[in-house]
RNA sequence: GGCCCCAUCAUCUAGCGGUUAGGAUAAUGCCCUUUCAAGGCAUGUACGCGGGUUCGAAUCCCGCUGGGGUCACCA
């Protein structure tokens, strides 16, 4: 793709959490500046002040940040087209609806929002041909229109938009796109209360800033009519405009809070790592060649050319994100999971009531989403309340820290999925009860013979000599024969002894990794329970 | 409903006129196995429908159907 420098960007609003599809934007956009040696812009368009939220700014800044697609200017880095957030350009729009008005090519509406509600009701009863703006103060004449100013009466700005023939606008992915100019309506370039709205702002911006390729979502192509009379109406050359496909719900509705987690902080908070988040972003329409699923931002670029997305809406599937996750964890170093582990734990230290059970009828429908949200809550709050203990075994016993982590790799989706396989390393009391010695089969009265069959194999094993696994292994399984009981019946009690769980690491690894006194004292203490 | 966009397994997709329609996730079965995983092997599952064009269509054209988006002084 040998093309000129592009300048691109995106142009999120702080009106909540930072949005899955933000990310997916920007994938695309950073990756359309990579190719071309152009730059990436992050643009806030905070012009709506009913749903702005306050800290939702810096949230979008960190969220980039955390999936390394940095903006090479913006609000908090600076730039040289700057600022970089709406609010603070108030003027030049201002400024650019007037000259359009002068130049005749919008006007001023003194239409209320109570007749603009009535139009539309006739409007909706009565399915007109045409629906929206009527025009009214289209025809309003010099006297009337200072008449109004004297009065003070409140006005918007509205594009003319032009009401015969054809829009045809130019789509990077689709050719072209048209649409019958008399479905059009006069829109609103600026607010009353002075604000522009995003269709004024966003062109006013995208041409002082250069931007010289629109990379947005779909849901924006029927904006395009209105985007394109704008670029006429001020004589600006257009920028090339490509609409991807939006991210889908299962159900393949525009993906959405109630139907999928979109929030960024979701997938951050639940252990997800964000080159595998890039990854998977990068699947959403666009692929490899050769059935290539796995490979970095920088491979993805070596490939990547709009002229390869597929344009149907992907389905963003969980399950397939939580195994390319569990793929990128299993790609770490044990140095490096365990860093991911201890700055996953520092993350969701204290917050144990952020990830409180959640009523059944707050729960996604889906079985999938409904599991794994269920289950991330009770990992994170494991993780919330025992982040000290497991920090500390980080920075102190950073040997058992490092010996585990082969372990726990290929047990993991997510990071917060330590949770069932960590702490056990490092919290020597666990709350157990006699029951919990219990099998399917098995009674707590067969736990304490096993237990204290391990306890006689256990004498025989040097737990410093290299051999030891096998040893304890085949000394176990000598055991248990002679005993007449399974292997796995002769294993239970005593992983439950050392690990307080029936699920956990491999048994006899971690009694290795805990050393022969520390398992010793784990297995009494059940025996004296039982 | 009007306008617009889209269309290969359940899902993400490969395919760009001639393939036994390939891979991945998920599912199922088997193997491995001290739990849970991971891994290995195997199986089933797709070109929405109807017309063209062509010697030949998943591939090109048209229609239908289906899905989605959008119809604000929100972005």
């Amino acid at each position: 793709m040998a093309e000129k420098p592009a300048r691109v960007r995106i142009a999120p609003s702080p009106t909540g959490d930072p949005h899955v599809g933000t990310a997916y934007m920007a994938l695309f956009n950073r990756a359309l500046a990579d190719k071309t040696g152009g730059k990436f812009i992050l643009r806030i368009e905070d012009t709506d002040r009913t749903r702005y939220v306050a800290d939702s700014e810096a949230q979008i800044f960190a969220a980039l940040r955390w999936l390394n697609l940095v903006y090479d200017e913006g609000p908090d880095v600076g730039g040289p087209v700057g600022p970089y957030r709406q609010s603070e350009r108030l003027p030049m729009y201002k400024e650019a609806a007037d000259s359009l008005v002068k130049a005749g090519k919008a006007y001023r509406c003194y239409c209320t929002s109570e007749r603009l509600e009535a139009l539309r009701k006739i409007q909706t009863a009565e399915k007109t041909k045409h629906q929206g703006y009527d025009g009214l103060c289209r025809s309003l004449t010099p006297e009337q229109v200072a008449q109004n100013e004297r009065e003070g009466k409140p006005c918007v700005v509205r594009l003319k938009m032009p009401s015969e023939g054809d829009i045809v606008i130019a789509d990077k992915f689709r050719g072209t796109v048209s649409f019958p100019a008399s479905d059009q309506q006069d829109a609103v370039l600026l607010k009353s209360d002075g604000f522009p709205t995003y269709h004024l702002a966003n062109i006013v911006d995208d041409h002082a800033m250069g931007i010289t390729h629109v990379i947005r979502a779909e849901e924006w192509i029927s904006s395009l009519p209105l985007h394109h009379e704008l670029y006429k109406a001020f004589g600006w050359e257009e920028p090339v405009f490509a609409h991807m496909p939006l991210l889908r719900n299962k159900d393949k509705s525009k993906i959405s809070k109630r139907k999928n987690p979109t929030s960024l902080l979701w997938y951050r908070d639940a252990g997800f790592l964000p080159e595998a988040m890039v990854n998977f972003l990068s699947m959403m329409g666009f692929s490899m060649s050769g059935d290539r699923e796995i490979f970095t931002y920088e491979e993805f670029l070596t490939e990547f050319d709009l002229g390869k997305v597929n344009l149907g809406g992907p389905v963003f599937n969980l399950e397939k994100l939580s195994w390319l996750n569990g793929e990128y964890v299993r790609k770490l170093s044990a140095e490096g999971l365990a860093r991911r582990i201890y700055d996953h734990v520092k993350l969701l230290m204290g917050r144990e009531r952020d990830f409180a059970d959640l009523p059944d009828e707050e729960l996604p429908k889906d079985t999938f989403l409904k599991d794994f949200e269920i289950k991330r809550r009770r990992w994170s709050r494991n993780l919330a309340e025992l982040a000290p203990v497991i920090m500390r075994g980080y920075e102190h016993e950073r040997d058992v820290f490092l010996r585990i982590m082969p372990l726990v790799a290929e047990r993991l989706h997510t990071l917060s999925e330590a949770a069932d396989y960590v702490p056990m390393f490092f919290v020597n009391e666990f709350a157990l009860k006699p029951e919990d010695f219990a099998g399917k089969k098995t009674t707590p009265a067969d736990a304490k013979k096993a237990l204290l069959a391990m306890k006689e194999v256990m004498a025989t094993i040097d737990f410093a000599h290299s051999g030891a696994k096998e040893a304890l292994e085949d000394a176990s399984r000598k055991k248990a024969e002679a005993m007449g009981i399974k292997i796995g019946d002769f294993f239970a009690p005593t992983r439950v002894a050392i690990t307080g769980a029936k699920v956990s690491p491999p048994l006899i690894e971690s009694m290795l990794v805990l050393g022969p006194s520390e398992s010793m004292r784990r297995i009494d203490r059940a025996i004296a329970l039982l």
